[in-house]
DNA sequence: TGTTACTGACTGACCGGTCAGTTATAACGC
DNA sequence: GCGTTATAACTGACCGGTCAGTCAGTAACA
């Protein structure tokens, strides 16, 4: 019965060793976290961690590679389909997606881990800088292109763009992930991702009121 | 002659192991520095830094501690002088400083410690929170108020203009010292704050001509 | 001669990675 | 079905290197 434990399934055993991988190193920190402690997670020995990986280094450039795309994709798959009609609207949805998905310890685990190992490992910090990095600046490029085409957005510079939407998203994960300090007056993080909205696309200065 | 570098100046050993320690925890990240090249670089021998500080972790700590504070007070100063009579001034300065600061490796090397290792240290964690976020939130509050008051800023929520302001400087540290992803267009920091600034203050959406 | 500041060889714990050995399953003959 | 062999999947004790932290001893001053 629990026999089951025991069966032999080495197609599906890389991705259980990413996921146990996954869940240690988010809690542990990658230098904390004992090669043994994955392997007990994923129910094997340590040993057979190493039939798959050939080093604990490579185990984080897999987690790395594997979940990095997917976010990366989805923004620009968000972006390709909502910036030529409604600029505004992909700028929004593209926001609440990453806040929302930054407000998961779970979801934003592997970016957390890119945050303090990128500094350490150079191949991981070329990885997330082709895999994600570049394509979110393809995409933040497109989104400005048509919005400034449609009259919707002004010419601002591209990088001052992204680090303006990219920013708070990093920030507001830093500090409830890592500090503990959500915000007093927003609890949702939608909520939170239409405040940043409203402030990046109006701005901190009253308009005139003269439509 | 070189006797000097053996004379004996107890009182300035931990500012000098201090240095070394940020000098070496900044090239090689604190996991992977060891204590003896701290000491090597403080121009001691291991031993004599356990003199002085207890353990690694300490001298951790200490570091953050010390420069923690500097940064958050330099911010607040800044703000409780330039808010009341010019709040969008006082803006412009406290970015401008900050990410001058940022685009420094030697002056962002302590928020880059705190950022990769807070999630391994609780203590350094609740250091930062108390010592730098906390006063942070408490100026950014001051300066709104200020702002909303005369007039300048319109009454958004304190937390996300918060992330709004302090994220894009964090991006840019992750982007610039991590990730050696310079901007094409701009390259000097201070343009940099300017075009943050200009899209924080008026928002991305282009404002009606009918002044 | 005593005290203070310092040295650096040493210890012990830790952990990534290895590999000789074990077990489950499959394959085959009967 | 039922032993027999082959092999893929896995185990866990062990090795070797690293390094934080210690301490008996030394040098410099007062």
């Amino acid at each position: 019965m629990p026999q089951t434990a025991r069966k032999r399934r080495p197609e599906a055993r890389p991705d259980e060793i990413l996921d146990a991988a996954l869940a240690v190193f988010g809690e542990q920190g990658f230098a904390q976290a004992r090669v043994e402690d994955i392997a007990k997670r994923a129910g094997l020995s340590k040993g057979a961690v190493y039939l798959y990986f050939p080093s604990k280094d490579a185990m984080l450039n897999a987690l790395v590679e594997q979940s990095a795309g997917k976010l990366a994709r989805a923004a620009e798959q968000l972006v390709a389909i909502g910036a030529p009609g409604d600029p505004e609207t992909a700028l929004r949805s593209l926001i609440r997606m990453l806040l929302t998905a930054m407000s998961d310890p779970d979801i934003s685990a592997a970016p957390r881990l890119v945050l303090t190992e990128a500094g350490r490992s150079p191949e991981i910090a070329a990885h997330y800088r082709s895999q994600v990095l570049d394509i979110a600046r393809r995409a933040m490029g497109r989104l400005l292109e048509a919005g400034v085409a449609s009259g919707h957005f002004r010419p601002v510079d591209r990088d001052a763009l992204m680090r303006v939407m990219g920013g708070p998203c990093i920030a507001h994960m830093v500090l409830t992930t890592i500090f503990d300090l959500p915000p007093k007056d927003i609890t949702d993080p939608a909520e939170m991702a239409d405040a940043l909205c409203d402030l990046i696309l109006f701005g901190l200065v009253p308009r005139e009121e003269a439509a």
